[in-house]
This record gives C-alpha cells, structure tokens and sequence, in this order.
DNA sequence: TAACTATGTCACTTATTTGAGACATATTAC
DNA sequence: GTAATATGTCTCAAATAAGTGACATAGTTA
C-alpha cells in the first residue's frame, strides 16, 4: 500500500471517528492531498469506509495477537492485551465503534472481530479464570467483554481529552478492569 | 410540549444516536409524521437537535437529582444515580454522546451538563470517599467519572443489544463499579 | 353546519456533496 | 532530456437533503 493511500486512511480513520458524515473534502485537506486524488485511490466513500476498516481491524488484531503471545501467565496476556488495545488508540475506536453502530455501512457479521480467533482465545482466558474462581464468576462472559471494551475507549478518550496522563492512563485502566471483574493479582 | 412534538424528539433521539446524520425523512417517519409537519414544529435540523439535547438533559439530570436526594448514605446516592443514569437508556446516550463528540452542534460549554448541580454532587461524594480511604486514592477524579459514564453505556448497550437480561445489566454495572474503584461496601 | 386547527401531499428551489473528465504541472526514473 | 507516473486544478453533472409555499383533507369545536 502507498504512502498517500496510508494516509488517506490515517485521515479518515480520524475524521469519520468524530463525525461519520465528515466530508471527503475534509478527509482530503487532512490527508493533505485534493479530494481528486482521494478519489484516485478509493472508488467511492464507501471504498474508502472499507479500507479504513480493513486495516484497523488488521492493525488491531495484530497487535492483540502478538500482545496475547507476549507472556505465559493468562493474565499477564489480558492485560498486555489491553495494553494493546488502548495503544491503537482512534483505530481501536474505530473498529469497535463500526461493530456496535450500525451507522457505517452495515457489518455484514461479527466474524471479522474475531479473526485470528483474538477474540475467542480472550474469551477462554476470561472463562477458566471465572471457572478457577479467580475472577467474579457471577459475571456473564458478554459482559466482561463489553466492559473490557468500554474501558478501553474510556482509556484512550481520556488521554485525547487531555484528563488523564498518557502514562496515567493505561494504568487506571488495568487497575478498574482488574477490581471490576474481582481479579487478585 | 404537544404530544407530536414529543413523538418527534423521541424519535429523533433513536436515529441520532445511531447515526448521527440520519435525514429528517427518516425521523419523520420513525415519529409517523410527515416531514412536512417536522418542519412546522422545528424550524430546522439544528433547531431539533437542541430540542433534543434540552430535553433529554432536563430528563438525565431530573432523574440524577432525584436519585441522589432519594438516599442519605453517600454510597447509596452514588448506585442510585447510576441506575437512574441506566434506566434513562437512549436518553442517557445521546446526551453523553453530545458532550464527548463534537459531530453534533458544537456545544457550547459543558456547564449544561452539570447544571442542578448533579455532576459536582457527584464529584463531591466521590472525593469523600476518596479522603476517607473507603475507594482507590490513585484513580484519578476525571477517570472515575468518565468510568461511571462508560459503565452505564455498557450497561445500556449489552441491554439493548441482547447480551444481557435487563436485571443482570444493572447489577453487573454497580458490582464491577465498585470493584473498578476499590469500593468495599 | 361553519370555522378552526393539525396534518398530509405535492411541487419546487436551493445548497451540498459526490464522482469523474480534461488538462496542466511536477516529480522521478531511465 | 524524455518518458512515465503522480498529483493538482478546474469544471461539470448527478444525487441527495433541506426547507418552504400552496392547497387538500380530516378531525374538532363552537
């Protein structure tokens, strides 16, 4: 892929995450290329939805997989994946705002979330910590995993928003999560 | 408010939220008026769209006020708010939404949102139990805060979504905000 | 019944956004 | 230096959405 194309999408991801109507006009001044050579390289808006969800859900599947290889101890994995999540920063948010809105264009299914089964090998970790009774089993898997997520956004916004430290951040989020669930570390 | 006029903010609430550049055909017929009669009680998009905000803020914040006076144990004020947050559902959404995201109207000031006074009672009660050890001195002010708002999102959203039954949903969303802030009650 | 009010239908204008053609310019490679 | 490639500018047509005027209709009230 191109360096404008990158960046392109570097600049929707960005623009669309705050305003998914946004103008490509606008995606192009922030891509710094005119809105004809947007259009050089993406068919059509829906093109350009496309690859930007194409390469963020890569992006972010990628390094929750290599965050999930990065250590032995189940939850030393959950939290680097966390770690992971909250250091894609807008392209987490992007991804996880096309599959709980439909407002993009229709996701065809979940599946592609769950590439690379991140999502199920998480899941597992969740299930047998619950069935060790090392977390609070009387939670639902879904909702430990939407929670995950929500705190993930939580995260990132509040680093972009300027509320809490950038190193700040990534440790409140881990210790919320940790006390949400009832973890002993 | 005439009942029509309601109808439309209702509806108009439900496609914002989901996509916030919904056309007033749809909502027109989301509310089944025409789009005609739309535009005799709003004068255009953006005269809704505060319609809307107002509303629902007048609402959220109603329902906070009343939660927080309807107990005297701090704590209790504190879950109670956050069931009242829940059960405003969309409402809740879409105001929290406004006030995170510029896409809408720009808003002004987030002094509307703390109007009655409802966030820094909040706050207020937070940074007691700070004080006086009973929650997690490290975390932040500003990321409690925003915890709470995510968790009654999540709350919301794994309701609406299925995920969660509509009793489980906020009692998962008060266990795991104690646990996130290190509240033992 | 007559007048009033709320709403719907249809038609129209305007503004905005999108996508693409034609051609100029600039940068790079050979 | 020339050819090839990438990008910009300018222009234009089509699509969509927003807002409004004119008039019809249904329901309500006096």
């Amino acid at each position: 892929m191109t360096d404008v194309k990158l960046k392109i999408i570097a600049a929707a991801v960005k623009c669309f995450r705050l305003n998914d109507s946004a103008t490509l006009e606008k995606v192009a001044q922030d891509a710094e290329v005119s809105r004809r050579t947007l259009h050089r390289y993406f068919k059509d808006r829906q093109d350009l939805l496309d690859s930007c969800k194409n390469e963020m859900l890569d992006r972010c599947n990628k390094a929750m997989n290599e965050a999930y290889a990065s250590d032995n101890e189940p939850i030393k994995k959950v939290r680097n994946m966390l770690f992971a999540a909250i250091e894609q920063g807008a392209n987490y948010s992007f991804v996880k705002r096309i599959y709980e809105r439909s407002s993009f264009s229709e996701v065809d299914s979940k599946k592609e979330f769950e590439s690379d089964n991140v999502k199920s090998k998480w899941l597992k970790i969740i299930q047998d910590l619950q069935k060790q009774k090392r977390i609070n089993d009387e939670l639902t898997l879904p909702w430990i995993f939407n929670l995950f997520g929500s705190i993930i956004e939580t995260s990132i916004y509040a680093v972009e928003s300027g509320d809490v430290a950038r190193n700040d951040s990534k440790k409140f989020a881990w210790t919320s999560f940790k006390g949400a669930i009832g973890l002993n570390e």
